[in-house]
DNA sequence: TTCCAATCGGCACCGGGTGTCATTAGCTTC
DNA sequence: GAAGCTAATGACACCCGGTGCCGATTGGAA
């Protein structure tokens, strides 16, 4: 059992340490998932692998279905500080588009392990329904950005509607990204989102339909 | 027992008459749902309201989460109808919102029944992530109605950013159909998806910041 | 050394969901 | 009217995710 770094007490004075890692059980948790299937793999096999018995899983992760997500709290206030430290130049939705493409830049290490979070996210329909429940936060930082400077409160119809929006066009760039092999997210992201500022009101194929 | 209309055998000959129907079941379950509270209703009681055994009862439901979701199949089809038939003359966003707009204006007996049944898929949260699944085949629809007018496959990012997009600004218009006690769900549905379509670029306070 | 505090493991339990199989009920045919 | 086919039903056993509870373990602090 390598020494794990960072295995800081969360708090207080006192306590038995911790046996393992969150990370550690992540890591454990995403080869198992990809080799032998998201559903195929129980929780018991999980913990037994990870050398922790399966109440003690439970107390890293508060389901099978949160396993995947590793770091998405950091991911948000990522998000949520760019946005917050953004000139009040820029256009709303400029804005927005330029946090969500500078939020998806990853090195090039972390992409590998990326994917395998993204694939199993966003393909296995236990996660990927699951996933709803955690976007709620990040939605809610898209609209608490824009709602001020629309003038609405960030629960009302428009700022609500462009989380909703951005969220969807971000999913679906990132969809892409999955399915090929070696796209880049960010671009994608950028390109998707400048179609949704416009409207997608593509000036291509209207009403041409002969070309 | 009161006699159940519509009670058709699928298909075929010979076979034992079905002891209830999916609406039956559906109703008494929506009832319990909004009385005792989705997660504190077991499916035994609601299997044992309804008079059929458990097992009986996902054969008429595959999930729990099914449930609330009555004749969506059904929605769909009107969905994919309108937009199959619409002129090409119309602009595809146009269409899309025309499309929504028309599929949502409901029965004036029907609003409650569909405020109920909103009101469990939106607000609690196990419903709230089945939704994800359900709504796939919707995108499904937005996305192959859009794409070959703009030449691009059904599957490719800009079909399905749109679709991503529609969807969401939809659910958020719904919210806020049910938030507020007397609203417009059409009326909501068509503003918030003209502002999708016009990219969210508000004139109202771009830069004034003072009214 | 003693005490405290946090973690851990085991156990029982609940609820959703599925596979299996015998039973029941209707319709058709003879 | 009886035999036979068909489809729905109900009961049972099982799996799996998730939780409450409690005693046992492990360290640091007093």
């Amino acid at each position: 059992m390598a020494k794990v770094g960072g295995n800081t007490q969360s708090c207080g004075r006192g306590g038995r340490q911790r046996v393992s890692t969150h990370l550690d059980l992540e890591h454990v948790a995403l080869e198992l998932f990809t080799e032998r299937g998201y559903e195929a793999t129980t929780v018991d096999e999980l913990a037994r692998a990870a050398g922790v018995s399966r109440r003690t899983f439970f107390r890293y992760f508060p389901s099978k279905n949160d396993i995947a997500w590793g770091a998405f709290d950091r991911e948000l206030e990522r998000l949520r500080c760019w946005l917050r430290e953004c000139g009040p130049g820029l256009a709303a939705m400029d804005a927005v588009r330029q946090a969500v493409v500078a939020c998806n830049r990853l090195d090039a290490d972390e992409i590998p392990w990326h994917r395998k979070r993204m694939a199993l996210i966003l393909r296995v329909p236990a996660l990927q329904a699951h996933s709803t429940l955690r976007y709620v936060q990040w939605r809610q930082v898209i609209a608490d950005f824009v709602a001020p400077r629309l003038g609405h409160p960030a629960d009302s119809l428009v700022p609500q509607s462009i989380a909703y929006a951005t969220l969807g066009v971000a999913v679906a760039a990132h969809e892409q990204w999955l399915a090929a092999e070696h796209a880049d997210l960010p671009q994608l992201l950028d390109f998707a989102l400048r179609e949704l500022a416009s409207g997608f009101t593509l000036p291509s194929l209207t009403g041409v339909r002969g070309a």
